[in-house]
DNA sequence: GATCTTTTTGCAACCGGTTGCAAAAAGATT
DNA sequence: AATCTTTTTGCAACCGGTTGCAAAAAGATC
């Protein structure tokens, strides 16, 4: 059916090695064989098999590409940068969905089966143990947008949750406010845990400010708001950092839904800068991730971790930056 | 490195040819020699690899997954229902992203590089000739939310934009307005022709009825808005059926920005029922495309094309509906 | 033109599996 | 126990490439 190597041979009148030779790079052929080898390569409209080629080189330029963010509209510029990233350096994403599973045997088991070159799990929801299964078995692994600890054992490419957090706090008490509240995502996502303990920390400087913690049920608008609609039956906070844009946007939605004018009565933060946040009817104030640096630099850690598989496990955290937009007062120019 | 074959005939004292039998459904190995094969491949962790086995057997069970649409919310939900359907069936998709090419010769190499058992080009804006490449590549191909046409070369899955085109005007005139417009997205998209075309057709039974037409520059927010604020600054018609949900939001933004409101001033109606739509601050009026129904038939479709490539090209279309929320008044009583 | 280097070439073995075929083993029948 | 069937097994060739090695060809030097 498909034309080989073995065809090419035969037309061009030479042996397979050197059709072979002539397809791969600084190998030793002369420019009279290359000829003769590419012209009836031509004819036959030949392109060399990469699996079968990836079983003596050992590569096969796969890279699975492992996430159960399927939901959150940040994972696909995020899918959009991996997969333009990967291609351009002659890498092809094996995109895996974990939507429903919470054990790695599965991924690992199946792309070890098809010997991926490397893994990259992009998820900020998954445990490191999760990335880890994969290191274990032995096959490259980066973690991007996981969780940075202090020992870790497998590399990780993100932001710095905690100083996240912290910076949500300073941005509302910048503003005046008095009584702040974090409303994040399930309470058993690291980056919430971490986000969550930011935020506390700098409130820990200031005593006199009250505060309020709450998750909600998952990282979705539904979610999102019915959280902030239970927040306002009591009395709710002068102002929120929610854990993720999504969530914002639900809880705005409860809260102008409420009769409540954001940000005079409520104001909100977000975290992420997903493209729909500086939409003008949404126009979210919101800490942004640097997602395009955090995709291109986990691409590199991959790359050179399969060049060199036993590199130390390494973090690259990149900064965030808080986006002004609407749903946050100006800093009050009262405030220290 | 890695534990083959060989090592696990070794460990159990059989053939290689017991092992891979034992690997494989329906081949004759007795129970005693399974039970040694096994018992060595579970001490050795031995797992086939699925690379050097689709050498022989010449299915790769890897499937190439084409798109162009990194940029409408929809198409999130479309990756996870197709890597979630593929992977039940035991395949895997290799992710193509097309952002910037409209040549398809790069992806017919490159899936033909790897072996691919099939390809789901999945888009509304990519000519019928690119997934015509794939099957004069001799690769099946399964074009998805592609365009109908009455003698198609390819399997197409979709929707029948033109229907849907009838669909809203017909939605509009039900609800008494006398001066209605398409807005779609850009002229040259084959799904944006047939809706516009639909649309007008089912006006030239309503002459008494003032009709418009307009196009934005992307499938986009920005480009949605930026139209509509266009439109408003003339007399704007009073009910909109916009070409998809991303350009429906848009236009909404620009809407309520001039101080007019919805839909008492003016209508809107989408395509597409995105996830978004339903969100209560955005609630859009807007007709449903089934998705999860067009994704399995193109998989069932893609699965059914490579047992059978000689299969006729076939096109399944689904129904679409109007999904009632709040940016379209209710059906007006007095109409016929 | 003879001799020494360097480059190019083909052979053959290998990557990790599958599979047709014939021999061996097991089971059935008398 | 002898014979016939059926099942199980291993051998060897193959899938489509790559690569170390030695021989052949080309080029350099005198």
């Amino acid at each position: 059916m498909a034309v080989t190597l073995r065809d090419v041979a035969v037309r061009a009148g030479v042996s397979r090695s050197a059709v072979s030779r002539t397809f791969t790079e600084g190998a030793s052929v002369s420019a009279k064989t290359r000829a003769k080898v590419e012209k009836a390569a031509a004819e036959l409209r030949y392109s060399p098999n990469a699996i079968a080629s990836s079983l003596t080189t050992g590569r096969t330029k796969l890279i699975g590409l492992v996430s159960n963010n399927f939901h959150n509209p940040l994972f696909l510029e995020v899918f959009d940068l991996f997969t333009r990233g990967l291609q351009e350096r002659g890498l092809r994403p094996l995109l895996v969905n974990l939507s429903n599973e919470t054990d790695p045997a599965n991924s690992v088991r199946m792309l070890r089966q098809y010997s991926v070159d490397g893994v990259i799990v992009a998820s900020s929801t998954l445990p490191p143990s999760f990335a880890e299964a994969f290191r274990d078995a032995g096959v490259p692994v980066v973690h991007s947008f996981g969780r940075y600890t202090t020992s870790p054992h497998v590399h990780v490419v993100g932001i710095d949750n905690i100083a996240c957090g912290r910076m949500a706090a300073e941005a509302l008490i910048a503003r005046g406010h008095r009584s702040i509240a974090f409303l994040g995502g399930p309470e058993k996502a690291t980056s919430t845990q971490d986000r969550a303990g930011g935020f506390l920390d700098a409130l820990s400087r200031h005593p006199d400010i009250k505060v309020g913690i709450s998750y909600a049920s998952a990282y979705s608008f539904d979610a999102g708001r019915a959280e902030m609609q239970r927040l306002l039956q009591n009395t709710p906070a002068e102002a929120y950092f929610c854990g993720d844009d999504v969530l914002s946007i639900g809880a705005l939605s409860a809260i102008r839904d409420a009769g409540l004018r954001v940000p005079d009565d409520i104001g909100i933060i977000g975290l992420n800068d997903m493209e729909m946040a500086r939409w003008e009817n949404i126009n979210l104030t919101t800490i942004r991730q640097p997602v395009a640096q955090i995709i291109g630099a986990s691409i590199d850690l991959a790359v050179e971790t399969i060049q060199n598989p036993d590199r130390h496990p390494e973090t690259r955290l990149f900064p965030c930056r808080v986006i002004e937009r609407g749903t946050l007062r100006p800093v009050s120019p009262m405030q220290p």
